[in-house]
DNA sequence: CGCCGGTATGAATCCCGAC
DNA sequence: GGTCGGGATTCATACCGGC
């Protein structure tokens, strides 16, 4: 039975048009997957001057200002959320129209849209299972200092059905990816760039957001079987097709530009799988925590306003709320502080300072050890 | 007028009562930052564990009164939601109506309920700054194996108005506190537990979803200047109180539940705060007094007809004597000058000009820091 | 071939006070 | 409230050219 339906479906193609009208022609319970990049919504405030983001070094930031992005043009903040809700609503609709009972979806955005996906789907019945954050190992920074760096995405990972328990979920072949230990709902991966990146005949990035295939990989692996159908539908350059094909999982692909359609097909059509050739993909980052001196303080380890001297107490700092030091004449990190009353180019603080235990000095570096047996566990 | 209003404030008190209720009590745009760690709705097997109020480490709240229990009468999925939408709204828009026009929010969350947090937030008016992920280093782990371990909470920290550009934001401080690398949207901290965790006269934690006190320090290190008032409408066990204690910061705490406010209430008291913490953190150049070229000029540090370079010598300016430079086809200002000859749409002439001191090139910001420095030893 | 320095770039809701 | 203009603001990675 399920083998007749798959043939009815136009497996591993890419189909051109509207996404909503296009998933219309797909039949109910039909699909194991899907995947779905939607529009982001971000309203930026570009085609001013005042609008246009520069770096530091005054290039200009590329950011997307797709027609596809924008909902409501030239309307208020209110009726641009109105019609992305809609919007959101009419294909999440479809999507789990064609999901098989077993189905699930993967949905990712940034906290633009993320907030409105993720009731969308609560609404339309849908049963969370995880949300998943993407850690960006190499994000793009906050150029003028007014925020954190924007530095994850956040995807949803939801049943189909609220009390369906039978979806897809390959945990030891996830354990396996991850060193044989759990996969944790935060997962760190770079960004899509360098090789990987596909470039138009003008050398320009082909697509503003592609995805990197390390990202479907553990999708894939994690919640298909080899053979399911995955749709995604806002196909864009194919990442999803190009992981499924190396997996061998069948994709739809629905995308409205015929020129990124091109570009994916002949991507995909570009990939070679051997019958058991093994699978390479980007190793997960490995994590080492870092560990700044501001977190022993923001830990109550050493508080605001305790001293700390040199091994044989000739000078002495504060320590500020931000884990800084202070001595008479100076400002700085535990580093540069240290440097400066040595009168020295440079100096470790770690080692440099310590602080006063039962009439003895201890050095800070006791609490950085502290903390990185602690927070090592998290990778 | 500040002071006035503040007066009025129940300041670092702990009022009990529905949080709906007491928060309409305050008044008026009179406090600078909320803090909120709402219960959430999760949706369990209907008729067993229906619609019970629980948080996210699938702790019940207890329902002893019929704010909660509204949320317990077994209706339906959609229903659930609906009724914790309405909740939602409800004092959210009191936590807008009550914050300055400068202020912001935090909001900590699951999958369960953060999504129908930050729609609520966007559709009240309030605008999103960034999401932050608490990765936990020490997450419970999924025992069935049939999830990704649940390793992170969502916050969400909005200002209260769109338009609004000048919420607080201590980029410089939080900067400091990560190693003088600028802070991601992402942090690793450990869950609340060992001597931290709160216990109950029989040994077991004194309230379910107590949070670590260092997650609190980084949203009021960056979010709020000594002496803010903060506002947490679910105060549990106190951190947000605590941890205000601690960095000079002013709470006022809404709880329902007498138990949990009389722990708060002992711990916060239990806080000894040294007179001479020093709560500053490094401050901002953005705060530094401004310090015209002009002033340079006029206290003879740099005379007029010097001439100024850039580091590579690329570029020449000669100094007039109001401040301004002069080049063969353009007069103004040092960054305008600056900007003209490089092209540039905007130039910092501190940092882009130089002067010869014994044949190499020294910033002319060298003499505004000087200028600086006597300025802050006259005070 | 490797190393080193300069350059390019990524889903971005990215300034603020004085007049 | 609008305009003007001072001057503050970035991290990881890839690529390229020169040596």
């Amino acid at each position: 039975m399920r083998n007749v339906a798959k043939l009815e479906l136009p497996l591993d193609q890419v189909l051109v048009g509207d996404c909503i009208e296009l998933i219309r022609g797909l039949p109910d319970k039909s699909v194991d997957l899907v995947f779905a990049d939607p529009p982001y919504n971000l309203m930026l405030d570009k085609g001013t001057r005042a609008g246009t983001l520069r770096r530091p070094d005054q290039s200009v930031v590329d950011g997307v200002d797709d027609a596809w992005d924008r909902f409501a043009d030239g309307g208020s903040t209110a009726e641009s959320y109105a019609e992305y809700d809609r919007f959101t609503r009419a294909w999440l609709f479809e999507a789990r129209r064609i999901l098989k009972d077993t189905g699930a979806i993967w949905v990712i955005g940034s906290y633009h849209n993320i907030f409105r996906v993720g009731v969308a789907l609560q609404d339309l019945g849908f049963w969370m299972l995880n949300d998943v954050i993407w850690r960006k190992s190499n994000p793009m920074p906050n150029f003028r200092g007014r925020r954190f760096t924007n530095a994850h995405e956040t995807l949803i990972w939801a049943a189909r059905n609220e009390a369906q328990k039978t979806y897809t979920f390959n945990y030891d072949a996830l354990k396996t990816l991850n060193d044989d230990l759990q996969m944790r709902s935060d997962w760190l991966l770079p960004i899509c760039a360098g090789g990987e990146r596909l470039k138009g005949d003008d050398g320009n990035k082909a697509h503003p957001t592609q995805k990197p295939e390390a990202l479907l990989y553990r999708v894939l692996v994690g919640c298909t079987h080899p053979g399911d159908v995955v749709v995604d539908p806002f196909f864009g350059t194919g990442t999803t097709g190009a992981v499924a094909k190396r997996l061998g999982r069948h994709f739809i692909g629905l995308e409205r530009d015929e020129t990124y359609a091109g570009v994916a097909r002949a991507r995909i059509e570009a990939i070679e799988v051997g019958d058991d050739a093994p699978l390479s993909v980007t190793r997960s980052k490995r994590d080492e925590p870092r560990i700044p001196f501001g977190h022993v303080v923001e830990r109550g380890l050493i508080r605001p306003g305790t001293m700390l001297f040199d091994q044989r107490r000739r000078w002495g700092a504060k320590v500020r709320a931000d884990g800084s030091l202070v001595t008479g004449d100076a400002t700085g990190s535990i580093h540069r502080v240290g440097a400066h009353v040595q009168g020295a180019p440079a100096c470790n603080g770690w080692t440099f300072w310590h602080f006063e235990h039962q009439g003895s000095l201890v050095p800070i570096d006791f609490y950085r050890s502290r903390l990185r047996a602690e927070l090592g566990a998290a990778h």
